[in-house]
DNA sequence: CTGAAGTGCTAAAAGGATTTAGCATGGAGA
DNA sequence: TCTCCATGCTAAATCCTTTTAGCACTTCAG
């Protein structure tokens, strides 16, 4: 492989000075020159195979084309990823590249990861949270930050999930197909504090409003901070035994998991004789039979949004991204 | 936040020129500097908190101390994250940095991949695939490139999952325990192709090996190419249906789910009456109760290991690494 | 006493792109 | 005829670091 053609080779294939050359291939507004000059330039480019060499371009401008991605652990678990391939496709449509680093969330790996990427100029950040929480992040003056899934005290521009909305829909799912006896397992206080999430007080507040504008109440709520199989599991047993419901909205999908146990352990079959919705859309959503009916953490939309503010620069303090229905079967229609 | 401060601006506060400060701040051997003006260097240096700009450095020296990653779908699916950790962490230790592409396993998109990682200069490059498969990569004379959980025809380096000897183990984990009625869900001719595997070979060669090592065969086969939870499902069904067994050994934990699904339909409880054991290690694995155990897929492993040799340079053909067992609940010791 | 070797440091070039300032040329207007 | 301006292009500076070549001085060996 020979080496790399410079403007100055192609220059010098198209008999025309580098300036000539630079001016041509960036498409510099106020400059003059003949159609018949910008020809002969891009043939050499095309012929020699130019790239400009971004260490040089990026010496003279200060910019790199590059955006620094830090996360939590978005990138290593497996719940998040998405997110990535949304920040990755936005990049990739606007000729940037990404670099990742991953931190916990404490304060001092956080810092560092930071400092390497203003080390490395990137052009802007994204804080991205596996989990929508409020975190501590540094105020850096030079470049565009936005942080995906999360939200900073210094009011940081950022990306969330429209939790709200979302829980109007999972609960108006219901209540338009008859369902009047419904159960919620997943309610915590203690899940307000913004150091644990700052979206779950909205989907709290979605399903309320929408019970509300119906005029009623959930017949059982089972209260649970640890979102896990296990809540899930022992809820359902405890509304089983208070009362009797047609559907169960979960926290999550792990807790509908659960549900799905207890319910199959009582000859409860989904959805004829109980319904489930729950939120997340984890992959084991699927894999649940019947699949499980889910709102949809749009990780995805997430990474794209931060990344298209981070590029377009100046974000507004706060962007709300939908969280789709994902409509599958564990829903039964009352008649 | 001021402007960054440059060689030239340590070397005027140090009282000394730009060639020292550079002298100093990076070790040369055989400089024969005084410790005296190396003492004002680094002084100097903290006060202005001199990083040196990468770009300028990247110019001079044509390297970026960047290694790119491009994958089929590791960074946007959930399997397969943990490689991107490991790649992440070798890469911090060794003060680089991660570029990040995804391509499916096109060979244009994956062409296209690779020129930009060219293009910005990367030192290396380290290809990933979720599932161990063959993969053409262009041959570039340029930089080490290594595949991860992957082989290429032409004979790149690669690293791979010890599938032989996580086989092996995997059922004589069984045998030891006194297993002797075992069944198999999963095997195919088929994934014997090395464009859909080029691991499974192994597996089954390391289950058959144990096996004939006990002088014994399967009770029971059953084929199967697509391991999902179905596959498990009817594969248990069908075992149940035609033979006695104590255990099952599933061909991925998505086939274990489905077993225990079955068992459960049936009326058999994990382990008590049946072991189970799997491959891959998903979350999966641990959220069914019993949790599962199951031979891990190291891709956390595969990616430290894939980052050092790129680091290293001049990579063996081929690499192992061991496929951990992870202990869990649903296997009993027979008396 | 002379030449060589060693010491401690620096000037200047190189790396490849962008950008500012400005040089010829030709035509239009006075 | 002379000035002015537009046109089409280029020389040279700039971004920041690393590295080569070498300067000026001292010490040592012969």
């Amino acid at each position: 492989m020979a080496k790399r053609a410079t403007l100055t080779d192609v220059a010098r294939l198209a008999g025309l000075s580098p300036t000539t050359v630079s001016m041509v291939l960036n498409e510099r507004p106020n400059s003059r020159l003949s159609e018949d000059a910008a020809e002969r330039v891009r043939a050499a480019a095309a012929k020699l195979n130019y790239r400009p060499n971004p260490a040089a371009r990026g010496l003279r401008l200060g910019k790199t084309r590059t955006v620094g991605f830090i996360s939590d652990e978005v990138t290593i678990t497996r719940y998040a990823s998405a997110m990535i391939r949304g920040l990755l496709e936005v990049a990739e449509e606007r000729d940037h590249t990404v670099l990742i680093s991953e931190s916990g969330r404490r304060a001092d790996r956080i810092a560092s990861a930071l400092e390497l990427m203003l080390d490395r100029q990137a052009d802007g950040i994204v804080f991205g949270l596996m989990g929508a929480k409020q975190i501590d992040v540094p105020v850096i003056a030079d470049v565009p930050v936005v942080l995906s899934n999360a939200r900073s005290a210094s009011g940081l521009p950022c990306v969330l999930p429209d939790e709200f909305r979302a829980g109007f829909e999972a609960a108006h799912y219901l209540l338009e197909r008859g369902h009047r006896r419904i159960a919620f397992i997943g309610r915590s206080e203690a899940l307000l504090d913004p150091v644990l999430s700052v979206t779950i007080g909205a989907r709290y507040a979605g399903l309320d409003a929408a019970l509300a504008e119906s005029g009623i109440e959930f017949v059982h709520q089972v209260d649970g901070r640890f979102w896990e199989p296990d809540l899930g599991y022992a809820g359902a047993q405890e509304v089983f035994q208070r009362t009797e419901v047609t559907a169960i909205i979960a926290a999550n999908d792990r807790v509908a998991f659960g549900v799905y146990q207890a319910a199959q352990e009582r000859g409860l079959r989904i959805p004829d004789d109980l319904s489930v919705v729950s939120f997340d859309d984890e992959y084991l959503a699927s894999y649940l039979r019947p699949q499980l009916t889910t709102m949809q953490i749009p990780y995805l939309d997430m990474g794209r949004v931060a990344m298209e503010l981070v590029l377009d620069g100046d974000p507004p303090t706060e962007t709300l991204v939908p969280m789709p229905l994902q409509e599958r079967g564990s829903v039964r229609a009352l008649s």
